[in-house]
DNA sequence: CGACGCTTTGACACAACTCAACAACCGTGG
DNA sequence: CCACGGTTGTTGAGTTGTGTCAAAGCGTCG
């Protein structure tokens, strides 16, 4: 199940056995959760971080009025909770989607591999960075975007990212995500989520159906999205 | 010039003379900027940080059909643009709003500082996720909250970080964004921000005039953002 | 079977955007 | 000196996108 991440950073540049296993050294304690389950609570006090090894999981961050607003959806590979160890604490609160499979690793072990390996720890960095780029563009997405665009581009980019960790096949993709899940994503009413499927379907572009996504239209998806890859 | 950024270690812990010194090494070239200057390109090749010493900074992405999303206002006592020194290129741009006065550091040697003064190394990185955490925040204003509440805890946040740095006198700052930027940031349109502003006056919150802002009623512009302080 | 979670649809309300115009202020130059 | 354009702020009228409310369809599961 460690294979996704070697996957990742393979993308990267080439792992030499040393620091493959020097990575799988870090999946120690291996855990289960079930759907709804929380990782990490919010202002828990952390010491470790969480390699999802497999299934999806939210970062999402709770209003006062009731509303929520998901941050974003790791996927398997993802290292999560880098940044909350380093403050020790987290403002926001990582949960399971799906069933997952997750490997706590503890802050200082990291550390080490960092020193030892420093390939390894460039790395995971670099895998930190493009997190918080990904943040970034979900800002501009929901400032700037209407929600047609919106929809579309937090598919292509969803894509993409399974694509990384080879869980695309084709044009499509499995997504256990829930029209209320996506609203809370895209800073949109589940009601409206749901008209912006329809239009993408109609104009055969893409299909949500049976927690599958299906992209019938890969140029006019991106046209309408204003995506551009990196 | 550098004070404002030892003050705001200073919040953290106890910074002991050799780190401030080592601190103080750091600021080597230091340059100016005039309003509207670009200080990292889009796409521009990164080997160095920036540390703000003066003035006010914008973080912004362009969109292909013209507008604009701000992602953050860095003030004096940020470090600018260590993330995109890790991933070695930076995806957004970082630009002067008024005349700065900026500091380059070259990652190799704050990456010495890192290793030499761990603690300066981790105030560092600190305040690198505690931005992190700011960009969330800013997630969660433009997706779940109404235009009013998102301007007043714009307000609330800026007030919050410029006490930091000592910036505030009072329930006063001031604030040299006008309001096409400040609809930038907010995900609205100048004309809207116009309205927000002139109900926050009306009800007697918060003025902003002749680059100024005077926080009226704290209590009041707080319930009414919902902001919570950490 | 009924209960529940999720999707779909329609009618309507309202927040935010668009367009258009004007006012105040500045520096510049005739 | 005033005329001028450029920038910023202000306001109103009308439009549109998105939210709200209400209801029904449709699987699945106990």
């Amino acid at each position: 199940m460690i294979e996704a991440h070697l996957k990742k950073l393979r993308i990267r540049d080439d792992v030499s056995p040393e620091e493959e296993s020097a990575i799988r050294a870090l999946v120690s304690e291996v855990r289960e959760y079930r759907p709804d389950k929380v990782v990490i609570r919010r202002g828990q006090e952390l010491n470790e971080s969480i390699l999802l090894l497999d299934g999806w999981m939210a970062r999402t961050k709770d209003l006062s009025d009731g509303g929520r607003q998901i941050i974003a959806f790791p996927l398997p590979g993802d290292c999560v909770g880098l940044r909350s160890a380093l403050l020790l604490t987290s403002d926001h609160c990582f949960s399971a989607l799906t069933d997952i499979v997750v490997s706590r690793v503890e802050a200082s072990r990291m550390m080490r591999i960092f020193n030892e390996f420093p390939r390894v720890g460039a790395a995971i960095l670099w895998a930190v960075s493009r997190d918080e780029a990904m943040v970034v563009e979900h800002l501009v997405s929901i400032g700037r975007r209407s929600a047609i665009e919106r929809t579309a581009h937090f598919f292509l980019e969803l894509w993409e990212r399974l694509r990384l960790v080879k869980l695309t096949t084709d044009n499509e993709f499995a997504c256990p995500l829930n029209q209320y899940v996506l609203a809370d994503a895209l800073g949109l009413t589940a009601i409206h989520v749901n008209r912006m499927l329809r239009q993408l379907r109609e104009r055969k572009l893409l299909t949500l159906k049976e927690r599958k996504v299906i992209i019938q239209n890969l140029p006019g998806l991106k046209a309408l999205a204003g995506y551009h890859d990196r």
